[in-house]
Parts: C-alpha cells; structure tokens; sequence
DNA sequence: AACATTCTGTACTGATCGGTAAAATAGAAA
DNA sequence: TTTCTATTTTACCGATCAGTACAGAATGTT
C-alpha cells in the first residue's frame, strides 16, 4: 500500500482532540482544519461525508480501542486481571483526568441524538463486560449489574469533576475506590 | 413594578433548557429566540451582553437555586437531615436523571475556560459543603472530603451514564447508594 | 519516462452565525 | 390623555458556517 501523504487513519486521532476541545458543534471545519493540519479539500476526501463522518470515525476508532483494551481483556481474562487491566487502561486512556471520555460528552447534548447507536453501545458493550467479569468474581447478576454500572457513572463522573476543578484528584481517588470495590463481593 | 411583558427572571429558565439541549455553542441565537419566543432584539435588551451573558445568567441562577436547596441546608441542618435534602432536592432538581447537569456539561469542552469562576465555583461550593455535613456526621476531615469528592462525581456520572443510555436506572441507583454511603463513617 | 491515482490548495457557494440600529408598539405614570 | 419608559419587530451588518468544484501537485506503478 505503501506511504501517504497523509493517511486517514493518522487523521481520526487529531480529529479526535479537536472533538474533544471544541465539542461536536464546536468543533467548526476551520478548527478540524487547524488541528489536523490539513485543508478543507484533504478533509473531504478522506471524509465525504463531512463533520458527521469524522465524528462517527472517532468514535468508532475509540469504540475499537476499548474493545481491546478493556472490554475483551475483560471478556478473556481471569477476572482479577481483567479489572486490573481495565483499570490501567482506563488511567492511561483519559490521562488520569486530564482528558476526557468523547462518548460521554456527545451523551450530554443533542449530539447523542445523531449518535444515538455509537453511545449507547459503547457504555452497553462495556458494562456487559464488566459485569461479566465480576459475576466470574462471585458476584450474583443483579449485584454485578449493579457495580458495573456504578463503576461507569464513577468513572464518567471522575471526568466531568476532574475537568471542572482542573484538578486531577478525583479520578486518581475514583480509580483508586474502584481498584478496591471491584475487588471480592462485599467488600 | 408591575407586569411587564416580559421578564428578565422568567427568560432564564427557558434559556437554561435550550442550553442544556444544544450546549453553549450549539445554543444559536436563532435556537434560544425558539425556545424563548423572544425575537433577537428583546433578548439583546435583556442580555446586552449577548449570549455569553445569556449563559452566565443561566449559570448563576442555577448556582443561587444549589445554594438555597442544597448548600444551606447542608450547612445548617442536623447532618443526617441536610444529606436527606441534598438527595431530594437532587433527584428533583435532575428528574431522575432525565435533565443533565448544565455545569457539568460547560466543564467537558472549552466552554469551561468562558466561565472557569462559576464552573470551578459551584462544584467547590458542594464539595465543602457536603464535606462539613459528613465531619459532623462523624468522618475524619480527610474522608469526609474524599467521600464528599466521590458522591458529586457519582452524582455527575450517574447523569452521563443515564442521558448516553436513555434509562434512569443509573441515576436511581446511584441516590440509593448515595443514601446509603452517606449515613455513618465505615458504613 | 509516462501514466494513473491519490492527495492538496484555492476559490467559491448559499446559509447561518452573533450582533447592531432604529422605528414601532405596549404599558405605567402623570 | 399625554408622556415617558420598557419591550418588540424588522431590517440589516460583516464574519463564519458546512460543503462543493476543480485544477494542480505529489506519489506510486509500469
């Protein structure tokens, strides 16, 4: 296939930033064009159809990123070190606070609207996952349910907190209480 | 003073929904005259400012509505009551998770930076607020922030999780478990 | 070298953006 | 009723919006 000069799959990631800068609305084609460093006329072949393409790639490349490194560590994982990896990844991914979930921000406004599907499987697919897992930790299914939708809102809200106060605390405390939590039932 | 045609005070609510459904830079000033039904020229008579006063008279009815229904009551009821009236005027005040939390939405994207003070303000303001009802109730000064920290991002989570899943269960369990978690130290 | 494909820069579109100006109207006060 | 102020309507501004068209440049293939 050989070398691009610039490949599409290179551009979703900066696409990404700008998403999460500027949100979906914010996020004009002149700001898209900045970030990614490309013109008006690059962007639209790699991406016909526009903003609302890009949007969807990012969010399906993050989709693919987490199915990785979350959801099927998860799935395959003895359960202790399936958490535990979700849990690394998860520090790693939003930069212990300082960056935050795209998926969660689009949930927020009537962007979740156009991305109905893409959101609500990805929350879906990963507390399906989570919830796998601790029921193989001895959980009984409601109460696994139960945690990992908890761990979710925990984490989404650690998010929204940590950006508000432009402090890093309270992901780094959330992801600490969840490293115990998700540990052996009633705990 | 008598009856005007409109009000100043009755406008903002009606802001504040097309807020929170468009977020800031989606809320065109076409869209807020359409949830208001004010024309362009009398919403600039009451906001001269335009839509950045708009939203920062928004944001600062919503926090002088926080301090009277939660903060107050956290600062001077018995402990155990005012946690009780932080969690109802919540779950009222969010609809069970059907309405967002508009700072919260501010915070993700870069409209955090235009309103930085009132963003960083209001989440500060619960979280000493919360942190002195636990210390009465008995936690350590430490556990007390932590715990206080810990069920806003609850609280926040809860509405991302509930808003990207059409589904209020997340909101409904995370009060439930709030009501819990919030009764007496080691609990 | 010649060619085909992929990528990029520029110029353009019509629509909508946030914001302004001022005339017209409604309401309260006298 | 007159007067004064508060509110609304309408028309307008330049800037930017998302998106299109297409010629030219870079690259890969032969």
């Amino acid at each position: 296939m050989a070398r691009l000069v610039a490949e599409r799959a290179d551009v979703i990631p900066l696409l990404a930033e700008a998403f999460r800068a500027y949100g979906y609305e914010g996020a004009s084609l002149s700001r898209l064009c900045e970030k990614t460093g490309l013109g008006k006329g690059s962007l639209y072949h790699f991406f016909p159809g526009g903003k609302e393409e890009m949007a969807g790639a990012v969010l399906g490349e993050i989709s693919h990123w987490f199915e990785r490194q979350v959801f099927q560590p998860l799935d395959n994982l003895p359960p202790v070190e399936g958490v535990a990896a979700m849990l690394a990844a998860v520090d790693a991914y939003f930069q212990s606070g300082r960056r935050i979930c795209l998926v969660g921000a689009f949930a927020l406004d009537d962007t979740r609207d156009r991305f109905a599907v893409a959101v609500n499987g990805y929350f879906t697919r990963w507390q399906q996952a989570l919830s796998g897992a601790l029921q193989r930790l001895g959980f009984a299914d409601v109460e696994a349910e139960r945690h990992a939708r908890a761990a979710l809102s925990m984490i989404q809200g650690a998010l929204v907190l940590s950006r508000a106060l432009g402090n890093e605390q309270p992901f780094r405390d959330t992801i600490t209480a969840l490293t115990a939590q998700l540990r052996l039932p009633g705990a």
